[in-house]
DNA sequence: CAAGGTAGGCGTACGCCGTACACTCGTCAA
DNA sequence: TTGACGAGTGTACGGCGTACGCCTACCTTG
């Protein structure tokens, strides 16, 4: 390599930036070019998501050793937490005016819109060990929404851990519609129908929702079942309720005896 | 070592009851002895969870060598699976005769009583690239609970996806009501209240709900609010919902225009 | 200009990880 | 007796995060 082209400098916020990208899988940016051979048998670590990005990847990318990569991030974790705070911040701020369920909504699905950009941040927001300040600002905001629109301290705190992950744009779908095993790559036709048969026949309930979805899209998307309309559907299912307690002026210390004091109930 | 003492073998079901157990921090059970000394400086790998769980790790606690393992696992991959399938079929069986709500809410409440004393299954089982046996029996079984109490396939297809995690006992708490960071373990009090007091000011809802949450309780139970009783209020918060759309006849083919159309609006 | 401080990037090295591969050894059937 | 076989062993490889010390380009100060 001639020296005579000089480096742009390293800097926490590059180094996050390259980190990003390469989580999402959109690698091969920088300058210096690696090693081509790549290692023996192990095979472990894809192309994108969080098992890709090592320290050893990402400096790579970067075109530096690295332990320069220690400059301007503290360790592994603090990289991460970085990189949560950085997508975190790019959800919508909260549009003005509307009514506060309106308002939730249109941040919840920013946020949705966002992550689904980067698919490895829910797991990442999950392993990290307390939540990073654009976190903090995006929570603190919904509550604030909700406060303004008239809830209640109480039922705030109910509703935000009653909507979970989902105020941060994702919500656990387990699998996807895929059978278990999911095709494993060397499979022919047949062979995938015989196991999608013999699947139908141990596990009915599931094979009859699977064809439901299915019947009622008309056709198969993603699978054989909308995500997004699944998780528009669970957050109306759960907004309406709350603002239903709220309307009827319901407080958790009237619930607090009997484990089958549903809040909606009756 | 005396060779005297015959060691009972290896098998498949000892290797995941061991991988369970030092998951759950129970360790040291086994025979041998291991070595005293710890590594250097690196520190990772806390005395329990998935962290802590190492194949050398575990082959110690059995008085093995590493290698030895793979003859009853494939890969580590495959004992996490099967150690997630051993925990899961801890599950209690369905109550029979009950109507379909307080099946469904016991089976919840049961998976969540026994993930509850396996507090890294949770974050295993979002790992999985398929769901186990075990995990598929389950999801079977509460499927065909709705569907035997008279939900149509469609609603119960939403509703097992409203339901997320929960169906398998978790529901992602974010984080627990500890304030980030956490009392970093060598803090004195008044520095922890002067953070806390700067957190609120910074936080001014945040701060509001943990505090209605500490006054509403009395006392401060584990960081300031009852877990059980979020869930339980999330969970028949969700029930409630989908028996009020049950038996309103609501199908989702009447609801799949508008990104508006709630489910049990109006 | 020289002298010295500073910070960013480098190289080396350590202990950990999962696991491929070839081996030994106890057991049992023929 | 012998041969096959399966459980457990030993060694080794490539990869990981990162502690620690060095080297060098830069900036300040005189």
């Amino acid at each position: 390599m001639a020296e005579g082209t000089r480096r742009t400098p390293l800097s926490r916020e590059r180094v996050l930036r390259a980190a990003v990208a390469l989580a999402d899988g959109s690698g091969a940016g920088g300058g210096a070019g690696g090693s081509g051979g790549a290692g023996g048998d192990g095979a472990v670590g894809g192309s994108a998501g969080v098992e890709a990005l090592s320290m050893r990847k990402l400096a790579q990318e970067l075109g530096v050793v690295p332990m320069a990569l220690y400059k301007h991030v503290a360790n592994k974790e603090e990289l991460l937490a970085g990189m949560v705070d950085a997508v975190v911040g790019e959800i919508d701020p909260p549009a003005p005016g509307a009514d506060w369920k309106d308002v939730v909504r249109q941040r919840v699905l920013s946020a949705r819109r966002v992550l689904r950009h980067h698919p490895w941040a829910p797991r990442v927001i999950e392993s990290l060990p307390a939540p990073t300040p654009a976190m903090l600002d995006h929570l603190d905001s919904v509550i604030g929404t909700f406060r303004s629109g008239g809830l209640s301290a109480d039922l705030t705190h109910h509703a935000m851990h009653a909507l979970g992950g989902r105020v941060l744009g994702f919500s656990q779908e387990l699998f996807d519609a895929s059978p278990p095993g999911g095709t494993p790559a060397g499979q022919t036709a047949p062979e995938a129908a015989a196991q999608a048969a013999e699947l139908a026949a141990r596990y009915p309930y599931i094979a009859e929702i699977a064809a439901s979805a299915v019947h009622t899209d008309g056709s198969v998307i993603s699978g054989g079942c909308d995500d997004q309309f699944e998780f528009e559907f669970a957050l109306d299912l759960l907004l309406d309720g709350i603002d239903r307690l709220h309307r009827r002026g319901w407080t958790s210390s009237a619930h607090r005896g009997g484990p089958s004091a549903a809040p909606a109930g009756g």
